[in-house]
DNA sequence: AGTATGCGCAACCATTGGTTGCCCTAAGGG
DNA sequence: CCCTTAGGGCAACCAATGGTTGCGCATACT
């Protein structure tokens, strides 16, 4: 059945401001927590918690340099969370074709 | 770039408890609260409430009959959703591929 | 009539996402 | 070498949200 794939996963992605912090990761190669506030509506600190989010689930990854802390994207992992999003996406489709065809059928039915 | 598509649906599938729920609403073709809640970790209050966030993306609709509140899966919605979901997905994706092909890319000019 | 049941409302609690303020420490410029 | 600047962590605080319990109301069942 697997519907629990791994909440922890999709809600770190749940989230609209977190879900554009990887996007600017992603597309930067990366980035720390005052540079990424600088381009989204929330301040740093906001941001740096986020990052402590994606980061306890995998998401990013750190690498302090110096007063600096650069993040990154994990890509396994991001892969992993993408997977998982088809996934879900997938089952539900599956179940709307399913009930499409049941409701087809019971219209020819009728009409015969 | 159209990352900010509607932070409203996504939220609302964004939570484990309302897929679990949509999921029951699929395979059951419908249900009440507490039909729900009897299905599912939390109260019927819980899952009314998550019910009323549903109902204002517009995920399900309710027909009351009775002393009941029947609720069932707005599939249009749903499929907008989903549409959504895999839409991230793509995007992720692609830049993942991006990126592995200019990492690639590189390994081919420092073994040349 | 009276009981049982489905639901809504309100109060309350914990967690989370956000803010501001403060302090520490590493870089950089006179 | 000292002093300023800038990145970042920590703590307090606030609002919203997901969860609970308790209660009251109205509809159905016997």
């Amino acid at each position: 059945m697997s519907f629990t794939i791994d909440d922890e996963l999709w809600s770190a992605v749940g989230d609209p401001i977190r879900r554009r912090m990887l996007d600017l990761l992603l597309t930067d190669g990366g980035g720390t927590a005052t540079t990424l506030s600088a381009r989204l509506p929330v301040t740093r600190q906001a941001v740096a918690k986020h990052l402590g989010v994606l980061d306890r689930v995998g998401l990013v990854h750190v690498t302090p340099s110096g007063r600096e802390r650069l993040y990154a994207v994990d890509e396994a992992q991001l892969a992993r969370a993408i997977a998982q999003l088809s996934s879900v996406g997938a089952t539900w489709d599956a179940r709307l074709r399913r009930i499409k065809r049941i409701a087809e059928a019971i219209q020819r039915n009728q009409q015969s």
